[in-house]
Parts: structure tokens; sequence; C-alpha cells
DNA sequence: CAGTTACTTGAACAGTGTTCAGCTTGCCTG
DNA sequence: CAGGCAAGCTGAACACTGTTCAAGTAACTG
């Protein structure tokens, strides 16, 4: 048949307010979902939950918001809204700008694993304001440093590829933490033997855990994180 | 209380076969599951439409697999059997093969657009062999290379993320493609305009659009990929 | 032949997202 | 000021989910 218009909810209008301070609003839903999804983790934001923790019942919310993913749409796209780009005054500086927009983007989706996911599940279709202004800032990031449009372009999805890459792996472990209670070290310790076991068949991944036997994870974690940035931006740097 | 052994698939020994056979087998489910979330995705998979498609009913395949989880965690590894590393033989081909490893990765999860959100959610807590095999394979590619082993690791692990994260962007629009049933070119012309409006704020995307206003996301998002690989393996071959 | 045990089934349970008819309650119009 | 309308909320209901468990079936072992 005809298809249907294209609607999401950044294009929608308005609900109209009819009644000076409704009990629940669409921003107050937002926030408490992130609330929910923070502390206990994706498959804890049940409606019925939110609908509780917010004193009114399930139904209630899908008056302000369509069903469940377009919730998620809207979450999402908050959490965005955490994501800090330095704006460059100098060309010279954009390498720092860079690496601090990186870290950035990094530490907020370990602050929030539970998007990690969900990010994997809607990709860049979202095309909320927040998305919208992080990619613009990004690319004016690389657009200072003297890349032309295409290819400043390439380079910030390059480098914000490599961050939800590193930092999707990581927030996995951070949930998984997060979920059985127990800290890095613990977790650590408990899966050591099967890892090594695991890796027991394959000579550079036996030499690796010897190497690594008692390195702590996180910090290891940071400085490959840090690494891989520095390598990339090199790489990027070559071209101008 | 005393904190249970740490058991996974992988380390649980094998269930003895009594029967010549079984009428449901573990790699007969597995393999079944990765068709029924190729063809429908990852919310079709339903424990009941699995037995169903194994000619069983849902809780016949409760006996060869613990939970729902546990069954993903099989099918990921059984989808990571697919990446091919080359064997390096020379240290002067390194490049080519790292870089043959990095699209067959990004294939591998195109192909599979529903391991994105998995992967995110799991991490690289899995430990399967194949996993492990790729592990090691990559890491001998850099190796070969020149690196030593810590380094050789964080390098791997660089391209992997950087690869991860592209592809699972990737792959959600892969997905959505799908469940709607529309292709690449159909989708484009229908978002399009949202696009546009929602980038009209923001200058840098507003030009950025502009500029692609008739190109091939598909063709675009392959040269993307490309252009960031590249860079990434400049960055890391400058450290050689 | 009997018994054990690998496997399969069906019923049941608690929980999920979502729909919908109906109830309030405040605002706007006449 | 009265009446109506619609914004906003509720409760019941539906179809579906993952998972448990007692009960069954059938093959191998002694």
């Amino acid at each position: 048949m005809a298809s249907e218009e294209y609607t999401s909810v950044w294009t929608r209008p308005k609900r109209g307010r009819r009644r000076e301070q409704p009990a629940l609003t669409q921003e107050q839903i937002v926030a408490e979902a992130i609330k929910l999804l923070d502390a206990d983790g994706l498959e804890a934001l049940t409606m019925r939950k939110l609908g509780a923790a917010l004193g009114a019942v399930a139904t209630a919310v899908y008056w302000h918001v369509a069903n469940k993913d377009e919730l998620l749409e809207l979450v999402v796209d908050e959490v965005y809204g955490e994501v800090e780009v330095p704006r460059v005054a100098d060309p010279s500086e954009w390498r720092p700008a860079a690496e601090a927009a990186a870290r950035s983007v990094r530490a907020m989706i370990v602050r929030h694993p539970w998007l990690a996911p969900t990010l994997a599940d809607v990709g860049m279709n979202y095309l909320g304001p927040n998305l919208m202004r992080i990619s613009d800032d990004l690319l004016g990031t690389y657009l200072a440093a003297g890349f032309e449009l295409i290819e400043a372009d390439r380079a910030a999805n390059t480098v914000l590829g490599y961050v939800i890459g590193v930092a999707s792996v990581e927030a996995a472990t951070v949930s998984k933490l997060k979920r059985t209670g127990k800290d890095m070290a613990a977790w650590q310790a408990e899966v050591w033997p099967a890892a090594v076991q695991a890796a027991e068949p394959y000579p550079h991944m036996r030499a690796l855990y010897a190497a690594n036997s008692n390195t702590d994870l996180e910090a290891g974690g940071e400085d490959s994180f840090s690494y891989g940035l520095a390598r990339i931006l090199d790489g990027l740097e070559a071209r101008l």
C-alpha cells in the first residue's frame, strides 16, 4: 500500500499540555528510566516497574511514549547529552580535543553499560538532538584539524567506531559485575583458572595470560584504550 | 555462603550419550538457532519456536542446554568459527593479513547482525574455543609483525575494537532493513527528509548531508570502513 | 527379563509488552 | 456559571515469554 509517512519521536509534534502539571511528563519518565537502567541493568527496565517508580501504573506511561522502543530512543539520546566535545579554537589543539571527546564517550558508555547492547540494536539511526549535536561537534573538531568534509567525517567515524567497540566490550564486563555484585578483582580471580585452561591449546594466548597473570585488569583496560586511541590519532595525523 | 564453583558451557563435561542418535543434539540446536536468528533476528529466537523448528517441544531443548543465555554463548562461539585469520609466513605480510582478518570479522558481524547486541551484552567473557582460536591467530599476526607480546595484544584489540564498533553500527542498520523488508536505497529515501531536518540546526552536519545527498550509503560504508582501517594500521605500522 | 537412565513431554507459573474501554479531572466555550 | 470535551490515568485482559517439574517413554546394561 502507500507507504506511511515516516515519523519518529523527534519529528512528532509535542503533545499539547492541558493540565498545569500532569502527574507524569516525558522528561520525568526518561529520567526515571535511566535511573532504573543504571541501577539494575537493561532487563530490569520494565514498564510496570517504571510506572511504579513514578508512582503510577504501567499503562500510564503509554500516554507519554508510544512504546518501549520509543522510550529507549529517548533514553539513548538523553545519555548522549552527557558527552562533552571541547571546542577547538586553534587547529593545533585538535588532537587533545579529539582525545578528550573520545574519552568522554567512553566514560559515558561505561557509566551506562546498558547502552552498549541498546546502541548495537539501534545503531546511529535515531537522529536525536543530542546525537546530532555530538556528531556536529566531532565533525567540527576534525574539520578544524584541517581535514576536508568527507575525510573529516570518516576520521570522526573511525575514532567513534573504535570507542564504541572497545567501550561496548568493557561495558559488558561492567554489567556482569553489577549483576553479580562482585568487584573486578574478585571476578578476575574466579574466572582466571577457566581462562587459563581455555587458553591452554593456544600458544600465544598462553603466553599472554602468563604475562598478565598478576596485572590489574581495570588499569590494563585503561592503558589498552589509550594505546589504541593514540595509534588511531597517529594514523589520522599523518594524513594532515 | 561459599562461592560456587565457576563453571561454564565450555568447561562442563559433555553429557554421556546413551542413545545412538538422540532426537536432538546440542550442535543441531545451535545450528537451528542460528538459522532462526539469521532469518528473523534476535527477538524472533524463542525457545518454543526453536523447539518447533527442531520438530520437538520447547522444553526438550533444556535437556541439552541450561538456558537461553547458555544457548547464546554456544551460538556466538559458533559464528566466531566463520572468521578467517590468514597465517602470516613472512613478517612483511602482516599488514594484508591483519586487514583480511579485520574484513573477515566485519563480514561475519554483518552476516549475522543479531550478533552485535548479543556481543555488547556479553563482551569477551565467553572463552569459547573459536574465540580463543581467533584471538590466538590475531595475536600471532601482530607478533609476526614484530610487536612484543603486550603491545601485540593491544594492537590486536585496537583493530578488533574498531571493527566491532563500526560493524555493530552497520549491523543495526542491516537488522532494521531486514525487519522492515526494505532495501537500503528505499529506506535511505524515506529517512532522508527527517535526517536533513534533524541536521538543520547544525552547520557541519548540514554541509555533510548536502555533500552526501546522492551517494550510495552502502558503498559509503564500505569506503569509510576501509579508510578507518587503513589509518589504524598506519598508526600501528609507525610503531614498528 | 528387569532396572536404570537418557531423553522427551505437558502442564503450570510468574512475568513481559501492549491494547482498550472506561474513569477522573481540569480547561474552555457558550 | 453550566456543560462538554479531551488530557491524562486506571484496571482488566491478551498473547507471549523463559523456566521448572512431575510424569512419561524408550533404549541400553546387567
